[in-house]
DNA sequence: ATTATTATTGGACGATTGTCCAATAAATGG
DNA sequence: CCATTTATTGGACAATCGTCCAATAATAAT
């Protein structure tokens, strides 16, 4: 066979710069990776991550598309997986709680990025927020199926904002047991609605 | 009379070095913020700056020291107005809606600050955090007062956290409606407590 | 009034930033 | 096998970063 997809090799390249730049972009921010950076972490030279992406912001898109990749996958596995909405609600939250230690560490993905990019990089912060909408969107279909058809979305703002508070507060004070407190407040939130 | 304070001059090119220096923080982040923006929103000169301050964290951590003693003054008075603990904490969800364009425009001053430092910059973010205790001692205190015991510090990092919440989204999607619909569920939650 | 301390002026410093580009190597298409 | 596109190498670039410092001015102490 090995029809050979064409420029396979470039896109392995591609797909490592993306990576290492997502994880350095989260551990570190996005003004604190420098590009000298991802050229370290990447092993690469800097002029061939510049054959891929001509500035850093288009490497930021690039990680954002990448993530909006995987967390579609991620809720098309639980939309699969349950039809009862509470129950997908609550995987929601297992997932904070499933990856307590890096929220701990580095904070929210989403939320961090997003706070970031709003103070001074608006342009850039408007293609982060798509992380948002897609949870946004996700819960809003999850509430309108419990019947709460108009206040769907204001509810699933309302989920995503406590979501954050919890990431926020519990990576302030590198506390995973707060975490876990705070996610218990939220599932029984979700349990009597 | 005339006593005079000594070095009454220097302490108020300090202070207003402090303020600038604050309000650009807020605005743009810390590392978003150059020497030279102070440099041109203050009116003097980068030697004058140095004078005072060391080093660029020096300018954040008086910055920090100078929101703390506002902060305190605002908890003596909401203290001295109310004893009903109820009521100091509305007061406290209040002052959320009162700054609410600022809110929505730069995220929480305290939150956003904690949440940029904490990534690369640990030890200015144990500076900061002093600004969470601040609030979640005073409303452990509230808590206490309502006969919430051992609970209190729990609830209070709960309401920390869910204030947190509303201005990260309230933020991320510059949306105040959402702010004022977020901070009416907050004061129902302090009512039927 | 003279000294000592504090404040201001204004420029210089090396290090790091993101970006760019010509030269070379590798892979693909005819 | 040759021609052409794609990928990699490796260094250079101006601009900006935080920091530093000698010279001068102003103020306070004796």
């Amino acid at each position: 066979m090995q029809t050979a997809k064409i420029h396979n090799k470039g896109e392995k390249t591609r797909a490592g710069i993306v990576e290492c730049a997502g994880r350095l972009f989260y551990e570190h921010g996005y003004e604190g990776t420098s590009f000298s950076d991802i050229v370290e972490a990447s092993g690469l030279f800097r002029g061939n991550i510049y054959h891929y992406f001509k500035t850093k912001d288009e490497i930021l898109r690039a990680v954002i598309e990448a993530h909006l990749e995987v967390y579609r996958g991620m809720l098309a596995k639980w939309d699969a997986e349950n039809d009862d909405a509470k129950i997908r609600m609550i995987a929601f939250v297992d997932m904070i709680t499933g990856r307590k230690a890096e929220l701990v560490e580095f904070g929210c993905p989403i939320g961090s990025l997003n706070t970031e990019l709003a103070k001074d990089r608006r342009d850039l912060q408007q293609a982060a927020s798509a992380l948002f909408d897609l949870f946004r969107d996700w819960l809003t279909d999850c509430f309108k199926q419990l019947g709460k058809g108009a206040e769907s979305e204001s509810l699933a703002l309302h989920l995503l904002g406590r979501a954050q508070g919890v990431a926020v507060i519990s990576h302030v004070y590198r506390d995973a047991k707060l975490l876990r407190h705070e996610t218990k407040t939220l599932r029984d939130w979700i349990s009597q609605l």
